[in-house]
DNA sequence: CCAAATTCATAAGCATGCTTACAATAGAAA
DNA sequence: TTTCTATTGTAAGCATGCTTATGAATTTGG
């Protein structure tokens, strides 16, 4: 059947899948789902990103992005503000506010990640990286491919 | 920042949905998403399961099925039986008619495999095949561990 | 400088997952 | 048997991603 391979690549879905829905399920306790923590958590690291160049960070549509943060606007926790070099853009700041949500659900992904790792050598975690850099690499772009 | 493995989580993310990616691009030519094929194959070979058992299988919720079952038996692609001994159940086959498509997109889904695990030695693949088995058990129900 | 092409943010509407709720049926308890 | 409980499939409505289209602003070519 050859469908040993095939399955290596339904295995890591499934285990992303469970990894989320650990998170999703601790988060949910805080009212932050996890695209909303993501987004939080990559703008704390990028304040003053523009929407565009943030959506490619994420890797998400921009569209995708514009909702979240029309809802994380109206909560208080981003900021947008205008880009005085170009009236286009919006320029995101995460709100002091945001802080302690983030720091919380930070542990709570420190948390998911323990309960998935637990029991495995370091060095396994090594070859994870390793082999998830490689496999990176290969589908990275380039839509022409495959054979 | 003790950010190093919650990333390893993240790409773990990262390189499924990029495998979903190419899988979805390669798919979508032939008019099937990944959550049809999805259906399509598993019932391939579990002819005459109902709908909870299915779902469980793929670990969706019943509803979420519901709706791809709906349309996918509008296009003759799954027959759905009543079950002449619990008259809640609806029993699921698969139509002769679907088995075309369904080799189309396992060729398609070995083209995303071919791709993503390209360059890999025989060896990686086998450690990957373990960490996730690993990781799978370890993420398996029980709702409350992670510290 | 002006017209054309591009980029940015957003709207409209679809796909697919979920939670919650419900009616019909089956099974267990009395 | 009759009643209570659990299971099955489904509806309603939300969350979050996407594609396609659009207006405003910028950049580019001439």
């Amino acid at each position: 059947m050859g469908g040993r391979d095939t399955t290596v690549g339904m295995s890591l879905n499934d285990v992303a899948r469970m990894m989320r829905r650990d998170f999703d399920r601790r988060a949910r306790e805080q009212g932050l789902s996890r695209a909303r923590w993501q987004v939080l958590w990559q703008l704390s690291r990028r304040q003053g990103v523009h929407q565009a160049a943030l959506a490619e960070v994420m890797d998400l549509a921009p569209i995708s992005l514009t909702r979240q943060l029309d809802q994380l606007e109206a909560e208080g926790l981003v900021e947008r503000r205008p880009d005085p070099s170009d009236r286009r853009r919006r320029l995101l700041f995460l709100a002091d506010q945001a802080r302690p949500a983030l720091e919380r659900l930070k542990a709570l992904a420190e948390q998911t990640r323990a309960r998935a790792f637990a029991g495995l050598e370091p060095a396994d975690i090594d070859t994870l990286i390793r082999i998830l850099a490689a496999m990176r690499a290969n589908l990275c772009d380039r839509p022409d491919q495959g054979d």
